[in-house]
DNA sequence: GCCGTTTTCGGCCCGACTGTTTTCAGTCG
């Protein structure tokens, strides 16, 4: 509905107030299907009135939407496509549409080779020449990348930008900032008093592939890994507001630029300023002096996403979440027993290095033959090497453990008798994932019921750049992981990260207990518990919602009520 | 179309860059 309201120029509050309750739709965890049978009153989803809740309604109830079939007369749906190249807006989208007939990608591209839009809504040589660049970079993708690609690539561009002696500081911001576990472009903020320095410094770089804006105090560029870095200069006096506005979210921003305005201040990336007869800045060089101004605690980036951290800060109730040294060990990882690189002894010994308590081994199961999985005999030789090392640790413990299959019919892939003897069960789902959404739900929940495992391994199974999360009753899952006690893993692998934010949090609020796991499968994958770490405060965790937590003991009593 | 500790109308975050323009509209974040 938005979009094609733009397209037709219609009140662009109205745009954004579709956008808005899509976003608020998109941030639930259950099906508005089933809020509906619940007689659950939509209107009090962020955003959603009683025009959107009405055509919600019809929509579920009917399959169709009178409205949007009445508005998108006329205008073909291949016209939404022409959107999301970059720089071309609804305004010239629809110009193209009535003066040229262009419906699709293809069309105007074939349009612009013939010189037929110079003459349509100001387009000259220049405004063509970027209509066809932008058409390029659409083509080649602008997808998320995960946050750790992300972070090696912004951490390298910094490095590179610090060296030079106008950069007085330097910082990450954007998604980034916040730990989003996908990442869409790389946001660098620098104070400086000698923008045009820094800016010379940065279209050096060597890896650019585009140049998209220059100005004075911004550029834009593309990277030869396909990935837009936006650079933004400010003088060092405004560095607070402009981490503040350059790490967002976009929602975040809004929300407390309209606080701010209740409160009779204005907010932009130079500074907060009293409303009045003259504006009068009154602070912005520290993140912190805005959010003292507003009589709000200091909300983390994690939390800036507008999803009710911003009412509690000021209310002084901000969740008190995990720490990294809340963290005792990492639950879920592989030796070269199954298809991991690393033997026990140099699992261990980078598990102490990083400062854990404990770490747990789960191999692969006897059926997942591609990883290795273990059959009989070699679980009781793991089993036994693991005994030896253990003798030799102090303050430190390997636990025997497994990462068994849950096979198609819901079964594990060991028998009790070989179950019984590990430390911990992982229940994970590698096969099958075609499966029906009831079946697989189905499946999972039955591993839950099982009595022996005690961790769900990345409960929803996607994986970036290879398949998307499969179809779940999550609610079903989270029931039953409460009912039963077994814990949902944060499987921290970040082509996995999953749990995402969301699910994590629903999981936590409803008292189900969740588990750090990196999935490592080498020791340098070890590291990425890290960002595992800043997934779960993105979800609101804190320090009793994770069973990593605990200490070695009562881990171990944690363990045993399945025993 | 949404929303309300200035409430049921009249607001809705705010500014940079580009390409066009003769003071600004369109797009973006």
């Amino acid at each position: 509905m938005a979009k094609i309201l733009e397209l037709k120029g219609d009140n662009p509050f109205k745009v954004r107030a579709y956008l808005r309750a899509a976003r608020s739709i998109e941030a639930l965890n259950s099906e508005l299907s089933e809020l509906i049978e619940k007689g659950e009153d939509l209107k009090k989803i962020e955003g959603i009135g009683k025009e959107i809740e009405a055509k919600i309604k019809e929509l579920i109830g009917t399959g169709h939407l009178s409205a949007y079939e009445k508005a998108k007369k006329g205008i073909p749906s291949s016209l939404l496509g022409l959107l999301e190249i970059p720089g071309l807006g609804p305004k010239t989208v629809a110009a193209l549409h009535k003066k040229l007939g262009i419906k699709d990608v293809n069309g105007l591209e074939a349009a612009a080779r013939k010189n037929k839009l110079i003459g349509i809504a100001n387009i000259r040589e220049k405004a063509q020449a970027n209509i066809l660049k932008g058409i390029e970079i659409l083509r080649r993708g602008r997808e998320r990348i995960p946050l750790k690609t992300a972070f090696s690539i912004a951490e390298e561009l910094k490095s590179y930008l610090a060296v030079s002696s106008a950069v007085e500081k330097i910082e990450i911001a954007g998604s980034l900032r916040r730990r989003k576990e996908t990442i869409g472009d790389i946001d660098i903020l620098i104070a400086s008093s000698r923008p045009q320095e820094v800016g010379k410094r940065f279209l050096a770089y060597p890896h650019i592939k585009k140049v998209l804006a220059e100005g004075e105090t911004k550029y834009s560029f593309i990277t030869s890994f396909n990935l837009q870095v936006d650079l933004r200069i400010v003088d060092k006096r405004s560095f607070g507001a402009a981490l503040l506005y350059f790490t967002g979210s976009k929602d975040f921003n809004i929300s407390l630029r309209r606080i701010a305005q209740e409160q009779g201040y204005k907010i932009n990336e130079y500074g907060i300023f009293s409303l009045g007869p003259s504006l009068k800045k009154l602070g912005g060089e520290k993140e912190k002096e805005i959010f003292n101004f507003l009589k709000m605690r200091y909300i983390p980036p994690v939390l800036r996403e507008d999803r009710g951290e911003i009412e509690l800060a000021l209310k002084g109730q901000l969740p008190l979440l995990v720490k990294p040294k809340d963290v005792k060990g990492d639950l879920h990882v592989h030796s070269n027993y199954s298809d991991g690189e690393s033997s026990l002894d140099e699992l261990a010994r980078k598990a102490q290095e990083r400062g854990y308590r404990y770490l747990a081994v789960c191999d692969h199961s006897q059926s997942l033959k591609v990883a290795g999985g273990l059959d009989k005999n070699r679980v009781k030789e793991k089993e036994e090497e693991i005994k030896r090392l253990n003798k030799k640790f102090r303050n430190f413990r390997l636990l025997f453990g497994s990462e068994v299959d849950i096979l198609s019919d819901g079964k594990l892939d060991y028998p009790p008798a070989v179950l019984e003897r590990f430390d911990i069960v992982i229940g994970a789902i590698h096969t099958g994932f075609k499966q029906s959404k009831k079946q697989l739900t189905k499946r999972i929940i039955s591993a839950i019921k099982s009595g022996y495992v005690h961790i769900i391994a990345h409960p929803t199974g996607r994986l970036f750049g290879v398949r998307d999360a499969y179809e779940l009753d999550f609610e079903k899952i989270i029931q039953a992981a409460l009912d039963y006690n077994v814990a949902l893993e944060i499987n921290c692998y970040p082509q996995r990260m999953d749990l995402d934010d969301i699910k994590a949090r629903a999981a936590a609020e409803k008292g189900v207990v969740l588990s750090l796991g990196t999935d490592a499968h080498c020791l340098e994958h070890m590291d990425a518990l890290d960002f595992g770490i800043s997934l779960a405060q993105r979800g609101w965790l804190g320090k009793d919602n994770l069973i990593n937590t605990l200490s070695l003991k009562k881990l171990y009593q944690w363990l045993s009520l399945k025993r």
